[in-house]
DNA sequence: GTCTGTCTAGACATTTGTGTCCAGAGCCGG
DNA sequence: CCGGCTCTGGACACAAATGTCTAGACAGAC
């Protein structure tokens, strides 16, 4: 029984690492979806592995032989969330669109839909960014990426250079603080407001037809119809 | 040396407690002083009575003189915030204005002045709230009063009552999503870009002067001028 | 069937934070 | 000057969380 052969940093860092069958009561993955549904619902400084662990009915121990510390753990969350949320909201940005109206109704889709954009997370981690530097530095990284993605688009559609960073610059904060602030309102008011706010955010009239398209598109998400208050507290 | 006649509780809640002169080495305010500088600058999850002590050079049991618990601190922090910040944003957008534009460098005048408006302590309390059910009562209470002075505002510049709240909700939020994003922008860049922000939140153009009017007030401020980084983590 | 590697449980040490108790220092009024 | 009130320091108990160590259960390979 050399401790060397069993050497569990080797095997942990292994990523064809592949586990027994029917030994096992968690996965590494397990361990990782569960912390991502505490830093969503309760922050970063409450994933504790006690807390994991007796939700999943395991003792503690068996976290270290996945994760070398917390901090292995909490890096393997923001990996997931910096490969996730900005690549979705450019993605929206730069998709070819016929108007300036049609292309912000995209970025609508983005934030509407729940697959290509979590805001929870995208929350959390921002909460996170305030008491952990390199968290911190991945999400200004973020923001000027998603905010030089809306200005091109509003440049693309004939908005001189500075207009457009203005823009760009209501649309994301105003989506920010909207996502940041308390409640959220009812979703059929929300869905309602849609034409007014093309009308601030562009500057000119949606054109027939695309209010109704999006709102066609979002009804498909209960997180636009719905949504749950995700900044309940405890 | 009866307890019951030095029980502390009945004079720490006495709002006339006189401390004696030479004898204290801290009073009751500066626990709530550093406490504050705490809750801005790390979050309330990290205003402990021992850091406060460590940094006010006296022992964690004085603290217990004047507070009963922990608990009792926090509630005088949010005490105080409720009693500044909304009511600061609500008078500025009550004040009567020649012009919507006029009006809305009004509601800027108000998170441009550090005196009138902390904007950190703003921040750390809606942080706060995610992690406490009555701190999330206090702040969504808070979030309607200002949201419904800003709509009164809209309105009484002749905007209809629906468009009014569309434009109250796109001013407020961009304002705190503004707030809520990582790095402010350059205070310079920033002002020139005030009239841009007051076409598109008012959907017209400023009056002459009015802008010119702003800019010398914002000036006075440090804040608006090179304002740290109010997100530093740690 | 035994051995080997994979994974888990339970006990231990350590750190950090809260709250309580008590002795006592310092100031004040009588 | 002295007794009582105000406040502080130091010791204690306790709880929560992290990380380490060791024994051992279990499946698969040979």
């Amino acid at each position: 029984m050399n401790r060397d052969l069993r050497n569990p940093v080797l095997h942990r860092d292994d990523p064809k690492r592949e586990p027994l069958s029917g030994n096992i009561k968690v996965t590494r993955q397990d361990w990782i979806d569960t912390a991502m549904d505490v830093l969503i619902r309760h922050g970063a400084d409450r994933v504790k592995i006690l807390t994991l662990a007796d939700r999943m009915g395991v003792s503690r121990s068996s976290f270290y032989w996945y994760f070398g510390s917390r901090q292995d753990l909490l890096d393997a969350l923001l990996s997931y969330w910096e490969d996730r949320n900005t690549a979705a909201m450019v993605a929206q940005a730069d998709a070819p669109a016929p108007t300036i109206t049609a292309a912000i109704c995209n970025v609508f889709r983005c934030t509407a839909n729940p697959a290509l954009f979590d805001t929870a997370l995208d929350f959390a981690v921002r909460d996170w960014a305030r008491r952990d530097a390199r968290v911190r530095a991945a999400l200004d990284a973020s923001d000027v990426m998603r905010e030089t993605a809306l200005r091109r688009m509003f440049e693309r559609h004939g908005y001189p250079e500075y207009e457009a960073e203005t823009r760009a610059k209501v649309l994301y904060y105003m989506q920010l603080g909207y996502d940041f602030a308390g409640k959220p309102e009812p979703g059929a008011r929300r869905l309602a407001r849609v034409p007014e706010y093309l009308r601030v955010f562009a500057g000119v009239e949606p054109q027939p037809g695309e209010v109704e398209d999006f709102n066609a598109y979002a009804r498909q998400f209960a997180a636009f119809s719905e949504k749950e208050d995700p900044h309940a507290p405890s």
